[in-house]
DNA sequence: CATAACCTGATACTCAGTGTCAGTCGCGAC
DNA sequence: GTCGCGACTGACACTGAGTATCAGGTTATG
């Protein structure tokens, strides 16, 4: 799954990276993303700036880096599951894939997603981390599409959108405080594209 | 529509502002964005490096005050199109008058895009900008939503995909030099929802 | 052991963005 | 008219992100 290190030094430098990003994380969460600098990043974890900067291209990085792999897990698991089921079904166990992915320290993964979106630069670079993912998606979707579909646009289109999902259904999620089943939230935000979307009468439930 | 300016000073700024701009998206579309700095921006447009930053707070401001009343135009076409009508058709509807509002000069708006994607930067403030509109939109939709509804995920959702259509349909009629209709390309886009979603088997047409 | 690859810290640099300050201009009040 | 007030401007200084380079130390490998 996460490329295995396979040298000495890319075990060393593996390891380093996760404690800078351990201390620095805590950092901030106690002052805030904004008002810490490189300088004190680096001074908290007893290294030069020139050290901290080589191992985080920038401050979101150092956040960020843990969603990395997502992009992949994703992909992986669109195309283990491409039988027999549609696109939505099949990006909503994707989706499912990568949420689990995620949720190994239920504490940890909340305090991270409130750091976020406490912070708009880490949104938008997150979001920027989703629209890396989507071509990669876009082309799992459309290995098995009909003919039919001829445009890229509806696979685009699934891929943004279930990518949206994700992203509100976590921030759902760590708002109540990771006690939600996250598969239930998966459902209830596909639930927006399968109902006949007339809205006006209650639909019987 | 946009705020019409009151005093002979509002009047003024806004077009100081307008004319900066011009100049900037000059330079951007020959150098490139990010070669470009504040201070060649305000050395072109014959202004103080001070200056220049009080009429824009950041670079990419620059090039995308233009989308700012986006937001707005949206709501406001949900609010007037509450008839009877779904969510998904509503959104719809709402998004072809953004369209309609951004496509006045079609070459001009076709650059400003083609400049937009070439700019990862770009690209995330302009996706920040969108996450902005959202919660006007969830709102709108809320007010009519069935009591069903009772999460705001599924409005959430709704919007978010929506605002994800306009984006890739832009996209692809700016690909396209202008020449596609709007309309076409959005019930395209839509149409990602719509069918019961079996995608193995060609939909006849 | 020798050498090549790598890591580190130091330093210098560019540029975005913030803040301050003094001078200037337009405009209404007196 | 002129006085004062508020807004606009340019000049300057500053912080901090991110890039690049270099010398010296460390580690893997033959």
């Amino acid at each position: 799954m996460s490329a295995a290190p396979v040298g000495t030094r890319e075990i060393g430098r593996h390891a380093v990276r996760a404690e800078l990003a351990r201390v620095a994380f805590n950092r901030f969460c106690l002052t805030g993303f904004n008002q810490v600098t490189f300088a004190d990043l680096a001074e908290a974890a007893g290294v030069s700036r020139s050290t901290f900067l080589r191992y985080f291209g920038t401050k979101e990085d150092v956040v960020l880096f843990v969603f990395d792999p997502v992009g992949d897990v994703i992909a992986d698991a669109l195309d283990a599951d491409r039988v027999d089921e549609d696109d939505w079904s099949r990006l909503r166990n994707a989706l499912e894939s990568a949420a689990t992915f995620l949720v190994r320290d239920v504490q940890h993964l909340v305090t991270i997603l409130d750091l976020v979106d406490q912070t708009p630069a880490l949104c938008a670079r997150l979001r920027e981390k989703q629209t890396e993912w989507r071509p990669k998606i876009v082309a799992r979707l459309r290995e098995t599409a009909s003919p039919a579909d001829g445009s890229p646009v509806i696979a685009n289109v699934r891929a943004a959108a279930a990518l949206e999902c994700l992203w509100i259904v976590l921030g759902q999620w760590s708002a109540s405080g990771g006690q939600e089943d996250l598969g239930n939230l998966l459902d209830a935000a596909f639930a927006a594209f399968s109902p006949p979307a007339r809205q006006q009468t209650a639909a019987p439930l």
